[in-house]
DNA sequence: AAGAGTGTCAACCGCTATTCT
DNA sequence: GAGAATAGCGGTTGACACTCT
């Protein structure tokens, strides 16, 4: 015997959401929290699917989103995460907790993985430079010794540091008045989220933390063990597999704090699968929480 | 001005891991 | 422990907007 099915499959409605769903879903939310979708469609009268329902809260009525008009610095880290990653986008959202996964997703397919074939770079998910055991091999040695240093740092006593969703640089940006004050205006009803952070800002002043997924909301990817200022970048590893790989993407995981200059040994190796050289990189300044 | 081609992105689909009964 | 549902992820699609001819 399992559980009762979340929603009623004949009757969902598909499509575009309309804003009155939107203040809908919002509204229930503003009342009980993200978290059991199940409930949600059948608590707010939505002709949704929960899953949809989790999606459009995730990825565009969710505080402290923003959208469009990516930064160069957001692109890079971008390009640096895909290569070390893969398309494990969930995991690269997480180290910019104002982009979703889905949006970030859409940029590289629409924006990046052009822009660096036109440039002649290969992304790690379309070539490896070095065979994928070999990459696996130094990756799970890596691994070891990043888990090694996150325990050497354990040992001392240091204040406790925020998860990187919880940065001063989404704090600010949560306190703006619009979540979409930078994005490209278009027709379109679900790029325009404006009115929706307006509803949203009365939640988001008394709600402690949105959102409990996974990857997406982020809220499980981080440990809270680095320090402001601390170089370091947290990376999911493989705990029940070998296959670390960018393309599975899947399996439980757990978190690692990577030190920035392994990371950047990472990024900067070509022997090791880092797939651009420091001159195809640039200025890039590494991403410190 | 109109049709064709291309780009963008919101949403859906299918899968796996996890959770619940 | 088994079976079923949920949650979450990545890949893909399709509608719309924009550009080109």
């Amino acid at each position: 015997m399992g559980r009762p099915p979340c929603c009623d499959k004949v009757g969902v409605k598909k499509g575009p959401w309309t804003p009155e769903e939107d203040i809908l879903l919002v509204s229930y939310i503003q009342d009980h929290g993200p978290g059991n979708w199940r409930a949600v469609p059948t608590n707010t009268g939505l002709l949704r699917c929960s899953k949809s329902c989790r999606l459009r809260w995730t990825n565009y009525l969710r505080p402290g989103i923003r959208r469009g008009n990516f930064t160069d610095h957001e692109e890079k880290l971008i390009i640096h995460l895909q290569a070390l990653l893969g398309n494990r986008w969930a995991a690269i959202a997480s180290y910019l907790p104002e982009r979703t996964d889905n949006d970030i997703k859409n940029y590289w397919n629409t924006h990046l993985h052009k822009k660096l074939e036109a440039n002649g770079v290969s992304s790690s998910s379309s070539h490896q430079p070095i065979s994928k055991g070999q990459w696996e091999r130094r990756l799970q040695t890596d691994i070891h010794m990043a888990k090694q240093a996150l325990c050497d740092a354990l040992s001392f006593d240091k204040p406790d540091c925020p998860p990187p969703e919880l940065k001063p640089s989404l704090a600010n940006y949560s306190s703006r008045s619009s979540a979409s004050s930078t994005s490209t205006t278009t027709t379109t009803y679900a790029s325009s989220t404006e009115n929706i952070s307006r509803l949203l800002e009365g939640w988001m002043k008394k709600s402690p933390t949105p959102g409990k997924g996974r990857a997406s909301s982020g809220s499980t990817q981080h440990s809270e063990t680095n320090n402001p200022g601390d170089s370091v970048l947290c990376v999911e590893s493989a705990t029940t597999t070998p296959d670390v790989s960018a393309e599975s993407g899947k399996g439980s995981t757990d978190q690692v704090q990577l030190p920035m200059e392994l990371l950047e040994t990472w990024l900067f190796d070509e022997s090791i699968g880092g797939s651009y050289g420091q001159e195809e990189l640039g200025d890039l300044e590494l991403y410190e929480f």
